[in-house]
DNA sequence: ATATTTACAATCATTCATGTATGTTTGTAT
DNA sequence: ATACAAACATACATGAATGATTGTAAATAT
């Protein structure tokens, strides 16, 4: 049995990977450490020397998670955009894409989402979803102002009301598609969904 | 200590408030059924008595949220509707009006949705979520089919895709909502959307 | 070559929730 | 008045999960 630095590094991204599997099948307080040791091939004794609990293991692979279209929302709003109804349309239909063809991120996304609770003081990763959630809320409702400051957003619509009805959309749309064992294709609903909604945003 | 009829009754329904309590504070599988006993005043020993174990008290706690909506759109299904996607859009928004102003439903709806881990295989509280999603979910579709039977879905969209979106969103802003902390004016943003995607299902 | 970490495994003590079994009081039927 | 059942409280037995401690082989530093 080496235990070379690389070793190490394997057997954490072992653990991690059997974590997302049980946390996944199993939701976050039905998983017990034992079990994900069983499933990574080592004991629980390893888990601990690498993660201090049971959060810190679900730290670890809530960061593993970054869209890479968060990175093109940053870009234009630090930059602009003329079309800002017209990035969130693309990005978000990006997003859908994507997720629709990671497995991991599913997978993931399927954990913090449905497999964990969100309760009135909540824990440790409820919280950073929650925060998650909020910083992506910031940025449609600028994105959506620099729309209505270009006389873009159509009347009806206040900017709060189109960024949460927006986001609760799509939240709703992958929650949907996880809990229903993925019984539809996200895809479709997702393009036709965004379009139907940033269309009604648009002044025409 | 008298124990009357009523007075069965009665804890059996003070168990269950206090469980509604519990379980919004702690989650459900956070919510020990010791817990609940103490907010009730009453022991473990009265619990089991009127329940099985934790999972029925939760069925209990679920049969008791009935909206009326179901039956106006029942009722729309038997007889038919000159204006099915009127009447989505009708119902949809008294929904939104009922729950923005029921706090035991709010509860109810928060446990079910935010303190409920779904899983690989569910469990009873989840599955039963998911059974009363997916009737909802086949009802919607009745209705819009309808609609497209009378020519008036526009098109684009397909019986599923709308049917699927519009269940999507409806979830996905009571989901949002309550894990925000009820932080949006709901009522608002749930008018707004209801009336956006309806709109742009309307054959024009 | 030896000392010291590293990277775990193995064991143990403790907590906590559950389910069950039993005891006790009160209402109710006869 | 008595017997029985309803409506709990109390006590216990069990199992699961956690966190801490200890042991140890291999890797690395000196």
């Amino acid at each position: 049995m080496r235990r070379t630095k690389e070793d190490a590094a394997k057997t954490r991204e072992e653990v991690l990977i059997a974590a997302a599997a049980v946390f996944y099948e199993n939701g976050i307080s039905g998983s017990s450490l034992e079990k994900i040791a069983q499933r990574a091939g080592v004991t629980r004794g390893a888990i601990y020397w690498h993660f201090k609990d049971k959060a810190e293991v679900l730290t670890a692979l809530h960061s593993e998670i970054r869209l890479p279209q968060e990175a093109i929302v940053d870009h234009a709003l630090e930059h602009g955009h003329d079309d800002p109804l017209g990035l969130i349309e693309q990005a978000s239909i990006e997003v859908v894409h994507i997720l629709a063809n990671d497995e991991q991120q599913q997978r993931v996304f399927a954990i913090m989402i449905l497999g964990c609770e969100f309760t009135e003081d909540p824990s440790e990763t409820a919280q950073r979803i929650i925060t998650a959630n909020a910083e992506m809320y910031e940025k449609l409702q600028k994105l959506i102002d620099m729309a209505d400051q270009q006389g873009k957003l159509a009347s009806g619509w206040t900017i709060d009301t189109a960024a949460r009805a927006f986001q609760c959309s799509m939240n709703g749309l992958f929650a949907e598609w996880l809990r229903s064992g993925k019984s539809f294709a996200v895809v479709d609903v997702g393009e036709k969904l965004v379009r139907s909604l940033i269309g009604s945003m648009r002044r025409s």
